[in-house]
DNA sequence: CCAAACATAGACCAATCGGTCTAGGAATAC
DNA sequence: GTATTCCTAGACCGATTGGTCTATGTTTGG
């Protein structure tokens, strides 16, 4: 049996370029041409190597919520005080937030284009939301315990409302012109946690 | 001058029907065909009432800022307590976010397709959320000066989190499968005004 | 009564969509 | 060396896109 050359392009870089496009534009005003111009690989190579469009974008999903839910939860459960690891997390997602040209967080601007009617989809959209909950239950459990911040309100309450401004916060800062805005989120979210 | 019969639609009404086909699909999503077809009226007359799909869309995201904006500050201005009024306006959009079918917020869905490179577009959006901003903070302030809530943390501050979280919770409400999620953030948000 | 001005339904258009397929280059197995 | 197998480039496909235009009323002004 022979085996024909090994592919010219890297499928894991290829995928990471196709993200970004679906990421800025959303997946139904991202063409496929468009994708395989950004990708810098043949027609044919990104539907062997990937499938179709929706799978694509599912891949893309999948390595975005895979890189990003592990780096919150490295963040969050770094050793040292849990609330200061809440709070850097807030302020990299503040800083990241209100830059111009950011593109808020992929998984906000696919919730925004399926839903529950697309069972695949909406099951993958709500991994990662309880993936990013639990990150922050965690956090918010071990700060507890260490009687940093009060137990007046449930963790698990406290882990979707952080969640939940995550996403909100991104879809924000889309739109925003001035650094004020998700400062002001950011700031009273974090007030949450003040005072026993 | 003789002047033709009268139009045989109502554009205002045809116009909401629009609203709710982008609101549930998104803009590239929604072609123009399955829109015509929703309104009930002609191709021409489509065109001719509202000049092309990105007008259209516009004067949809209009009528429903207008609409959801003002029914808002009416629900946060009403006489009587204004915490009370933040409670019952945070608890009506938990219930209208966890109903199943539940379409989020169509500016939410609208920011997640437009960034700030679409001038015109991001106008419209920052718009409607100063207007929700503005709405929270008239509340937030009247609840400070009656000794309501604490002035620990800024109405400013305060407004742009429950705007945010308004965005947030409409996006995961697309997505979520349960009522729990929903109840539990609209809690920790509601738990900010707690205590002095 | 007739012509101008409005409306309607839907045929039609080029461009683009997602997706397939063929032609041919390059590396391997024998 | 030759056959086989994998790759890439890009022509090509029917379907659908946003948008226009024609044919045909229908109401109104003079």
């Amino acid at each position: 049996m022979a085996r024909g050359p090994a592919k010219q392009f890297d499928p894991e870089e290829a995928l990471k370029k196709a993200m970004k496009l679906f990421w800025a534009r959303g997946y139904a005003a991202t063409g496929m041409t468009e994708l395989q111009s950004a990708m810098g690989i043949g027609r044919k190579s990104l539907y062997d190597t990937f499938g179709n469009k929706r799978q694509l974008f599912i891949k893309a999903l999948q390595l975005y919520s895979d890189t990003f839910v592990k780096q919150l939860r490295d963040d969050l459960n770094k050793e040292g005080s849990a609330l200061e690891n809440i709070r850097g997390v807030m302020r990299q997602l503040e800083s990241a937030n209100c830059r111009a040209g950011s593109f808020g967080c992929l998984f906000g601007v696919s919730m925004a284009q399926f839903t529950t009617e697309d069972a695949e989809m909406a099951t993958i959209l709500r991994g990662h939301m309880k993936g990013l909950e639990q990150g922050f239950y965690d956090a918010l459990k071990r700060a507890q315990d260490d009687d940093e911040i009060s137990d007046r309100v449930s963790a698990r309450d406290l882990a979707r409302l952080f969640m939940s401004t995550t996403q909100g916060l991104a879809l924000v800062g889309r739109v925003v012109e001035t650094a004020a805005i998700p400062k002001s989120i950011v700031k009273a979210a974090l007030s949450v946690l003040e005072a026993a």
